[in-house]
DNA sequence: GCCAACGTTGGC
DNA sequence: GCCAACGTTGGC
């Protein structure tokens, strides 16, 4: 099993959002970077585990975490012309373009915002914390993993 | 293959 | 709104 971190910005496509589909689940399309392409193509397998990062927010945070119930799909918007995301050079029997879907697990709440990730000494190698990182799909290790989930769980602890 | 121009991302 | 960073496009 490996880890990931998806973007989405929450004006257009939210953590609660996904919690509200049926199912809690929905098909990640739209991605047209092609790094990002490669990893949803070839690397994201099912029962992989998902941070749901918040871009463009205030503030950018991790809002929640999801699990990956189908991989290595064409995206089926390359295709749709009344699409945004449509790709005239992507072929039905060739596709371009790949999604995978997900499944909500539950939010992280509070969320834990980009600063508070920054503070975070495990993380200092973190792709998401680099300068000039705009890839949306990205790898995370599983000490990332950890360190993040630990956050959570001592927040919650301080709460009380 | 180079690279300038342009478009997008995303934190601030 | 600004701007740094990066990706894509297209002329040559």
């Amino acid at each position: 099993m490996a880890y990931w971190l998806f973007k989405s910005e929450p004006s257009v496509y939210s953590f609660g959002d996904l919690m509200a589909e049926p199912d809690r689940t929905t098909g990640w399309d739209g991605v047209r970077n092609y790094q990002a392409r490669n990893y949803l193509r070839d690397d994201v397998q099912v029962g992989d585990r998902v941070f749901f990062y918040h871009s463009n927010a205030d503030p950018p945070c991790i809002a929640g975490i999801a699990e990956v119930v189908q991989a290595g799909l064409p995206d089926p918007t390359a295709f749709d012309l009344g699409s945004d995301h449509y790709d005239p050079k992507s072929d039905p029997d060739r596709p371009t373009w790949y999604q995978v879907a997900i499944r909500a697990v539950r939010a992280i709440e509070p969320p834990i915002g980009l600063k508070e990730l920054g503070g975070i000494p495990a993380l200092a190698g973190m792709a998401l914390l680099r300068k000039g990182n705009r890839l949306s799909i990205q790898p995370v290790t599983e000490a990332e993993w950890n360190a993040i989930l630990a956050m959570d769980r001592s927040r919650k602890q301080a709460k009380r």
